[in-house]
DNA sequence: GGTGCCGGGTA
DNA sequence: TACCCGGCACC
């Protein structure tokens, strides 16, 4: 959480930048790199500092005169001086102004966007650094929602709510967009766990839990989540989790065995992504009866069944009138929520109109033994 | 027992 | 992702 304060002098990792003058000058006469500055608050990323570097070669090579006498003549060089004489405040600004500017332009591509704005700002490197980077080298400080905010953030696309000038902002200060849920509404996670149900208030609460109680590991998750999967038995069964889950890397699996229990609107809105078909949200509404809910939700009919076979999510969970399903434990949702098989329908299907011996005339997915596609019920 | 298709495995 | 199939619920 706080690791990402690009102010803080060992921000980094909360490693001290030991000999944070010292380090460079000697090895790097020219002045113009600027590393030292870069590090007070770029913690002393032995790794980190590299980028510095050679960005101010890079920058002196175009400028073909800071280059060449790396004495002290950077003061022409615009990057160089601003970073250099006010560390922090004066240069976020400007930092955040162009970030705000790239962000807006390029709104989709948070995460890319500001990193590539910032790529040409030597000074703001060091936090910018600590931002990307991966939990694994600075974990240490975080509590249960390290890195992933940001690489898992943007690349989940669980949260319809588009790349607000807030969140960036957030992005921009280094922290953490918590976890992208400004939701009006009070926020419970539970535990979707076999027998848990435990019921947290935040999600990275819910998380260390998840990891450490379920998946039995206190930093590995991922081992602890292939580990669990392995044993088949355990986790609630939630096609999407599995799949994604595997899809993610494992990183952040924990997303997948908690639930949102908020029963506002975004929680709704938050896309059937994350509305596993086990999920007992799909219970809550019955409180909200003037929901509008979105598209999908509202239409009673429309099941995507018929796609399922084509990894659409096939919810079918959302077929049942949601008013019946009590949200009890999130152990047997699929067993709860009515027939967990829809009623089959009339319609011929390819097997019985095209007959075993013209298994070519069916449709793929009666071929794949999947809903049929071609006589919908 | 035949059928439809879910869930999961394999390439 | 495409394809296949075990197995189960429905008829």
């Amino acid at each position: 959480m706080e690791a990402e304060r690009p102010p803080a002098p060992g921000p980094g990792c909360g490693r001290p930048p030991p000999r944070a003058a010292g380090r460079d000058p000697a090895a790097a006469p020219v002045p113009v790199s600027a590393p030292p500055q870069g590090l007070p608050g770029g913690g002393g990323f032995a790794g980190l500092e590299f980028a510095p570097e050679p960005r101010a070669a890079d920058l002196g090579a175009s400028g073909t005169w800071a280059g060449a006498a790396g004495p002290p003549t950077p003061s022409a060089h615009i990057p160089v001086p601003a970073q250099r004489t006010p560390p922090g405040k004066a240069r976020l600004d400007e930092v955040m102004a162009a970030a705000a500017l790239t962000s807006l332009s390029t709104s989709p591509l948070l995460l890319g966007a500001p990193a590539a704005a910032f790529s040409t700002e030597a000074g703001a490197e060091p936090w910018k650094e600590v931002l990307v980077r991966p939990p694994g080298s600075c974990s240490s400080s975080s509590s249960g929602d390290w890195g992933w905010d940001l690489a898992s953030d943007q690349s989940s696309p669980s949260t319809p709510s588009p790349p607000l000038p807030l969140e960036a902002a957030h992005f921009l200060f280094g922290e953490p967009a918590p976890r992208k849920r400004k939701s009006s509404a009070q926020v419970l996670f539970q535990c979707l766990w076999k027998r848990c149900g435990k019921v947290l208030s935040t999600a990275s609460g819910m998380q260390r839990h998840i990891r450490l109680v379920h998946l039995g590991c206190g930093g590995a998750g991922r081992l602890g989540g292939r580990a669990r999967r392995a044993t088949a038995s355990a986790p609630p069964r939630h096609v999407p989790s599995r799949r994604q889950a595997e899809a993610e890397q494992s990183d952040g699996e924990e997303d997948f065995y908690y639930t949102e229990l908020d029963a506002g609107v975004d929680t709704l809105t938050r896309g059937l992504a994350s509305l596993s078909p086990a999920s007992p949200i799909a219970s809550a509404p019955p409180a909200f009866p003037s929901l509008e809910l979105p598209e999908p939700l509202a239409r009673p009919h429309v099941w995507h069944r018929d796609h399922a076979y084509q990894g659409c999510l096939a919810p079918v969970r959302l077929e049942p009138p949601p008013t019946t399903v009590r949200a009890c434990v999130p152990a047997l949702p699929t067993k709860l929520g009515a027939n967990p098989r829809k009623p089959r329908g009339d319609a011929k299907k390819c097997r019985k109109v095209y007959g075993m011996d013209h298994r070519d005339l069916w449709c793929t997915a009666c071929r794949w033994k999947k809903a049929c596609q071609r006589f919908l019920d």
